[in-house]
DNA sequence: CAACCTCTTGACAACGTTGTCTACCTCGTC
DNA sequence: GACGAGGTAGACAACGTTGTCAAGAGGTTG
């Protein structure tokens, strides 16, 4: 900027007002200035701006694993209301580990991002109070922050959206339902769980339960154990979109009721086609970057506690009758 | 940082030593500002930081959409690299169009990101110079830059896994193999045309190329036209992931040979197995970043041309006889 | 012609760090 | 006791912007 500024034979703040499009400025010498950036090849260095400002005009996003459909959907969200505001994001997968949550927030915060987006690992956010007190705008989506935070969240119905499903493979008949979800520990899971459980009520039966984490050889182990049992399950709610396709593979080919939790791309070319509860991690992701615009526009209002309703979509898979598998 | 030495009652450059870890501090005098750090929650401005030493730790990252699952796992691959380096990703989704391209790119070196992964929508990267000139390196993924300018570049062995397709398909006896993929101004879709134009030789029949962006009706449309010729096709090989799936959903059913280039998540589990070309879009990432990171710590060779090479996997779909469809 | 106003421009400080240089203290050595 | 070495600490400038304030030129008004 001093370059382009002796180079244009005018002041360092004279340039910096061309630069920013401020006003009074004779326009012949803005366009002295502006050809004596373009000469130089000049752009302005934002690191000096955003110190001089206090203001990045960056949004940080924690989410689990960018290469899961899921959360790259919610990524994918979140970038386009950022950028429409003029924002960047800086982004981070934390691998359901707290401890990388935990960096990644921080590292986010040392760079004094506007705002945060987290999708939460582990279950204490109090490392996130002082930030909170600086004034720093967070929103929770898809999971909650742990106890003794309340700051704005965004969810879906977990528990309503998996009545549903067993409510439906109830509707058909079966009275042997088994779940298998990620482990107990993951506030989704024990959401859906919750809800599959409060559906089913008395027919509920500890043994048809399955939460660990998706590996094909444990589920197809589960699997076994409970087709083995004096009463197999006639149906299976599987407790996420992984989950869904491991129990699936696990399956090979046998044709068991099946109703999952999230949607997922070919569930309609599979034969029979995947009946799933199906989130919109897409308009999850613009609800949550929405909210957060909100605060940095200076709405002080309450934390909000968004839950965004889910869809059953039918495909065959949920429809099958109850008769025993082999 | 001012408080935090004034509290600890020592000068500003020995906090600054103290968060940076340098030598020459005596152990009391550290603990009594580490004890004002914590009461004070200080956190170190990295903006500030950058301003002064030159490097931001941050890397940018433009591709072409996060929600497409070659660039999410591409993505994952190259944030996993830049954190093992300290370092932090910006990224951004062209949506394959040029002029947001180079607007990621501008916004990403205004901030100074030490270095650049891209993989390019458009054609001219003739605005890179400054940059290159600068010093800022920069790695080309998946697609070459436009032409004039040589850097770095990872990208799949397109035409050869074209060539490895058709030669398959060849293999199985069909002679009228359709190519259906993207625009032919999308560097990967013209290489895999070239490829399957290669391998077919005498073969190739220019009414059984399609190219176009990939919306279901315009596939149906095209493959009717196909199938209603006098020697329609017997086998199709499809350009890219979205593509194969797009097709798979317009022939509804309909069993026709079939290879895909790009693996997807299902593509075992379709009735028959979909056999395909598969990249390795977390192996691209990695060695893009590797390389990056190579050149950052001052590698100052002649620019790299890497080809990956691609696999074909197969699981049925390729294998089905040259029956005349329905 | 004085007083005032507008338009354009520039000088300067400040944002929060870190690199450089210097100063002090203590210890050991001659 | 003088001297140097090594360990510890601080003063100060600089990084590249932008906000504040002031100053000069030129025009208008009474």
């Amino acid at each position: 900027m001093k370059d382009v500024a002796s180079a244009a034979g005018v002041a360092l703040k004279t340039v910096s007002r061309v630069v920013n499009g401020e006003p009074g400025v004779h326009p012949a010498t803005a366009e002295r200035v502006r050809a004596a950036i373009d000469q130089l090849g000049y752009s302005r260095n934002e690191s000096a701006r955003v110190l001089r400002r206090g203001t990045t005009a960056t949004i940080g996003l924690v989410i689990e694993d960018v290469a899961d459909p899921f959360y790259s959907g919610l990524s994918r969200a979140v970038e386009a209301v950022v950028i429409d505001h003029g924002c960047l994001l800086l982004s981070g997968s934390s691998g359901e580990e707290p401890g990388r949550e935990r960096e990644l927030v921080e590292t986010f915060c040392a760079r004094r991002v506007d705002g945060l987006i987290v999708v939460p690992a582990g279950d204490d956010h109090t490392y996130l109070r002082p930030e909170l007190e600086a004034g720093t705008p967070v929103v929770f989506a898809d999971r909650p922050p742990g106890a003794g935070l309340d700051v704005d969240t965004v969810l879906a119905d977990n528990a309503g959206g998996a009545r549903h499903a067993v409510r439906h493979l109830l509707g058909y008949g079966h009275r042997r339902i088994a779940f298998l979800g990620d482990d107990a520990a993951i506030f989704t899971a024990s959401e859906r769980l919750r809800g599959y459980q409060e559906e089913l009520g008395g027919l509920f039966d500890e043994r048809l339960v399955s939460m660990r984490p998706p590996s094909e050889e444990a589920v197809r182990g589960d699997l076994g154990r409970m087709f083995a049992l004096d009463d197999p399950p006639t149906a299976l709610f599987t407790g996420n979109g992984r989950y869904t396709v491991t129990t699936l593979r696990a399956l090979a080919g046998r044709r068991v009721a099946l109703v999952g939790f999230d949607d997922f791309e070919l569930a309609d070319l599979l034969d029979p086609g995947v009946s799933v509860v199906a989130q919109d991690p897409a308009w999850m992701g613009r609800v949550a970057a929405e909210l957060l615009f909100r605060r940095l526009r200076g709405d002080g209002g309450p934390p909000e506690h968004i839950e965004l309703p889910v869809r059953l979509m039918v495909r065959g898979s949920g429809e099958l009758p109850p008769s025993l598998p082999t």
